[in-house]
DNA sequence: CTCACATGTATCGGTTGTCTATATATAGAT
DNA sequence: ATCTATATATAGACAACCGATACATGTGAG
């Protein structure tokens, strides 16, 4: 019954790994969401590319909440009650970091398998 | 004692996490290393910014090897010896795919952080 | 009503992977 | 003998993702 990853699917599911955090901040630092919301929001913005499980997201969210950077309230409409997030002032503060140390990174790793990691010769 | 990470290393540990494979193979492209010269390469490459400790290193390049992307030999010089490690073809075939990922999420990480991610209007 | 499906939140447990600490060994400097 | 740098390796602690599962509501088909 697998379910057993290929090697490429594994390779993307553990680049995002790493940046979980930073695009869910990032959602939330549009507008308002709901756990749900969210999930949809970050497939479409990927074209599908990233399917946050929910197994994921909701422990993330908590751990976001634990955290202080995001805060959460109730709210019910037609009868369905969603968990609403948003973001907290530290929220918004750590969100303008990370967002700054992922140009970093980024721009680092993609130079590396460019094969331009800071090796002597600028010229040519 | 400590050891203790603000959230800022974390979060730029985190990152490099995803990329770990990507980051050691692509520093294997361009020639052959040794697991120490590829700690300080990837150092030197990233301006400091990548410091692999030698216990995520070994176990990941042991990993490698099982996979059958790097194949490794013994060699002794001075007294020293060193571990020196090439990509296979398959390992070659893999960091050519992975490069290509990885351009692919960067952009659209990118775009995500920028406000841009998939959005129905591109006029105005 | 019942079935199936999408929406919506939540947790447990298995698996995987990183990192600290530790061990081993060579070699040059003091 | 001790310190530092080089060089490889493993064990155990710890964190995190995700599949499976559970629960509840709303809608449309039969």
């Amino acid at each position: 019954m697998a379910g057993k990853l290929t090697q490429n699917e594994k390779f993307e599911r553990d680049l995002l790994r790493g940046s979980l955090d930073l695009m869910v901040l990032s959602v939330l630092a549009d507008e308002s969401h709901y756990g749900y919301s969210i999930q949809k929001r970050l497939s479409a913005a990927s074209m599908g590319k990233v399917k946050l499980p929910a197994g994921t997201l909701y422990p993330l969210l908590h751990r976001l909440e634990t955290d202080k950077l995001i805060r959460s309230r109730w709210e019910e409409s037609t009868g369905r009650k969603r968990k609403w997030y948003e973001l907290t002032a530290k929220g918004k503060k750590r969100l303008k970091v990370q967002v700054s140390q992922w140009h970093q990174y980024a721009q680092c790793v993609t130079n590396l398998v460019n094969g331009k990691g800071a090796q002597p010769k600028p010229s040519g």
